[in-house]
DNA sequence: CGCGCTTTTCAAAGCGCTTTGAGTGACAGC
DNA sequence: GCTGTCACTCAAAGCGCTTTGAAAAGCGCG
C-alpha cells in the first residue's frame, strides 16, 4: 500500500504518464490537446476530460523548446544608477499589460538591467530564448535602443517614441506636443501670459513633445518663452513643490503652471498653498493625468484641469499590438497615436488683469 | 560568398555550433561554461574567449528543463475585478525584488489571474514549471492561499502576513501594529483625544495589524474608541480627501488623523486645506510611508510625520530569502520581522486645548 | 476477398541543454 | 612491461514536448 502511494507521488504528471493512463500514443494526446482536427471528437473528450481530472499542464519549458516559441513577452528594466526613482507609472501600465497578456495566454517577463549594458541585454534575453518579443519602455530621444531591437529582429513595441529616429518601429503614444499645445491655449484664452512648464525629463520623448507643444502654443499666443518659467526634472512631488516654490518668488511670477504628472502636480499645489495662495484663482494648474487608480483627479468635478489619457489602457493596447506581431508577423510596423481629452477642472480661471 | 553569408545567417548560435568552432565536445564546453572542475584552464579560457565572440547564450529553455529549474520566481496578480486599485507600491517593490533577482540571476514573471482562480493559477504555473518559487502579495487575514502554496509545495514566501493561519510560512514583514501603536501614543502624547484612522482595507493583514495597534494605544491612553472615527477602504487619494472632509464636518471632529498611505494622506491634507484647516496646527496628521522614491516624504523636513519602511528594501530582501530557500532547501521558513521608524514631521503637533 | 480511400493512431526524431558512464593518453610504481 | 592513477575529453541518454512520416483501422466497392 505504501509502495502505491510513493509511486502516484514520484511519477510526474506529463505526457507521457497521461498518454499511458488513458492507452494512447503521447502524438494523440498532444493533438487532442492542442485541437489538432486529426483526432476524433470522441477521443478529445476523452483526453480533455483526463488532463482535467488528473491536474495535467504541459510543461511550459519543453513546449516553448519544442515549437521555438516562449510564449512570454518581456520588459527591461533598465537599472538606472542616475535615476533612482521608478516610474509610478509602471503599476498601471503594467496591470493594462498584464491584462491583455493573460487574454492571449502570455506571461510577462522582467528583466533588470545594468545601464549601458541594455544591448547586450537584448541579446541574450532573445538568444537565451526567454521571450518571443520585447515592449520598450521611456524612450529617449535618439533612443539607441530601438536600431539595437531592429537589427537584432524581434518584434518589439515602442511605449512612446523617440524623436531623431528615422528607421521604422511600431509604437503607440500619446499626442503630447498636440494635447500640452491645447492646455497651454486654453491657458492664453484665459488670458494668462506668465505660464511655467514644470516638465518631465527633457531627455526623455514625450517631455521633448510636450515642451514643443507648449512652445508652440506661446508662440501662437505671441508670447516670448522664459528660460526661467521652464523646468525639467523627472517628475516628483518635491520637485513639483520646490519649482512652483522658487517660481513663486521671483518678480514676475507665473500666473499658470503646466506639470507634467498629477505627482508633480501635487508638489505644485502644495507650493501654492503654502505661499498662501488659492489654486485656481491666483495660479491656475493643468497637469497631464495617466489616470492612474490609486490617483484618480477628483471624483465629479476634476481636481484638476489635466490632459487625461490612461497609461493602463495604454499598456494594454500595447501588449495586444504586440502579440499580434508576434503571431502574425507584418512587414510594416503598426503604429497607433492615442489623443488626451482636455478635462476642465477647478484648478484653472481666468488671469487676474491686475497683476 | 554569399552561401557563407547564408550560412552565418542560418546557423543558430548554440552549443553544438560552438563546440564544432572549437573543436571539442558538447559536454567540454558545457562544463567549460559552467565553471566545472573536469576542465583544463586553458580549456576553458579558449571556450568562454569563443562564447563571447560569438555572442553565446545557452538557451534558458532547454537549461531548464535539463536541470529542472527554471531561475524565474513568479508573482501573481489577482485580477482583483473587485478592487481595481492597482498598488501604488508595487513599482517600488518590483523594483527591489528585480535588484535581488538580477544579482542571483533570476528572472520575475508575472502572470495575472482571475480572482478565485487562484489555486488552479498556481498549480498550473508550478506544474508547468515556469516558476521555482513564488512571492505572495498582500496577504488577507486568513488568507486561503498559504494552504494552498504549502500543499503544492512549492517554495515561497509572504510579503506580510496572515493572521488566523496557523501552519508554518515563510515572510517578511513590517511590525504594523508596533508602529501604529508607537505613532497613536505619538498623537496621545500630544494630548489629542479625538484621533481617526484612515485605515486600508481590513481584510487585508497589514489593515487589521494597524488597527490593533492603534486600538491598544487608545487603551493604554484611557481612550474609547470611536467607531465613527474608523475607516477602511482601499488607500487613494480620493478616499482620504473623502473621509476627512466628511470627519471634519461632525459635530465632534478629529483633532489629529492617522492615514495608511501617502497617497490618502494627501488626499487627508487637501481636505484640511479646503477646510480652512492648518495641518499640524489645527488637525495632526501621521502617514505611513512606504518611501516611494517617487514621493518621497518632504526633503531635509519631513511634510508628515510618518512611521517610515522602505517596501523597496523589503522586496530586495524578499526575493534574496525566496532564492535562497529555492537554492538551499530548509525544513524551517524563515521570518524577518522590519521595524518601521517614526520620523517627526510638519504635520503633527500638541492639541489645542480649547478645543 | 482485396482494393483504394479516409479516418485515426502511432513510433521516432528533434528542440538545446546537462550529466552519466566510459574512454583516451600520460605518467608513475611495481 | 603491465597495472593503477590522474587529467581531460567524449558519445549518448534524457528532460517533456511537438511534429513528421508511416501504419493501422474502418469502410464502401467491384
Amino acid at each position: 500500500m505504501l509502495s502505491s502511494e510513493i509511486q502516484t507521488a514520484l511519477t510526474p504528471m506529463n505526457l507521457k504518464t497521461l498518454a499511458e493512463k488513458l492507452n494512447l500514443s503521447q502524438t494523440t494526446v498532444s493533438r487532442a490537446l492542442n485541437g489538432y482536427p486529426e483526432v476524433s471528437e470522441a477521443t478529445r473528450q476523452r483526453v480533455e476530460e483526463a488532463a482535467r481530472r488528473f491536474n495535467y499542464h504541459p510543461n511550459s519549458r519543453a513546449k516553448g523548446l519544442a515549437t521555438g516559441r516562449a510564449r512570454v513577452i518581456g520588459h527591461v528594466i533598465p537599472s538606472s544608477t542616475q535615476h533612482e526613482m521608478v516610474n509610478p507609472i509602471f503599476g498601471d501600465f503594467v496591470a493594462g499589460a498584464s491584462e491583455a497578456c493573460a487574454q492571449a495566454g502570455y506571461d510577462m517577463i522582467f528583466s533588470r538591467v545594468a545601464d549601458g549594458d541594455e544591448a547586450q541585454a537584448y541579446r541574450a534575453l532573445i538568444s537565451r530564448g526567454s521571450v518571443d518579443g520585447i515592449i520598450l519602455q521611456g524612450p529617449r530621444v535618439n533612443e539607441t535602443r530601438i536600431p539595437i531591437l531592429n537589427e537584432i529582429g524581434i518584434p518589439f513595441i515602442v511605449h512612446g517614441r523617440a524623436s531623431g529616429i528615422s528607421q521604422p518601429y511600431g509604437w503607440v503614444d500619446v499626442n503630447n506636443k498636440r494635447s500640452f499645445q491645447r492646455a497651454t491655449r486654453f491657458l492664453t484664452d484665459l488670458g494668462h501670459r506668465r505660464i511655467a512648464l514644470i516638465n518631465g525629463l527633457e531627455t526623455m520623448d514625450f517631455a521633448h513633445r510636450r515642451r514643443d507643444g507648449y512652445l508652440s502654443a506661446l508662440r501662437e499666443a505671441g508670447i516670448d518663452p522664459d528660460p526661467a518659467l521652464m523646468r525639467s526634472a523627472e517628475m516628483t512631488e518635491i520637485y513639483g513643490h520646490r519649482e512652483t516654490r522658487d517660481m513663486l518668488r521671483m518678480d514676475d511670477p507665473p500666473t499658470a503652471i503646466l506639470a507634467a504628472s498629477m505627482i508633480s502636480a501635487i508638489g505644485v499645489r502644495r507650493a501654492i498653498e503654502e505661499a498662501g495662495l488659492v489654486m485656481g484663482r491666483d495660479v491656475s494648474v493643468i497637469t497631464h493625468d495617466d489616470d492612474l487608480s490609486y490617483l484618480r483627479n477628483g471624483g465629479d468635478v476634476p481636481i484638476f484641469t489635466a490632459t487625461r489619457s490612461s497609461v493602463r489602457r495604454a499598456g494594454g493596447i500595447l501588449a495586444e499590438m504586440l502579440i499580434d506581431r508576434i503571431e502574425n508577423p507584418a512587414p510594416e510596423p503598426n503604429r497607433l497615436m492615442l489623443e488626451a481629452e482636455l478635462v476642465v477642472g477647478r484648478s484653472t480661471g481666468p488671469a487676474k488683469t491686475g497683476h
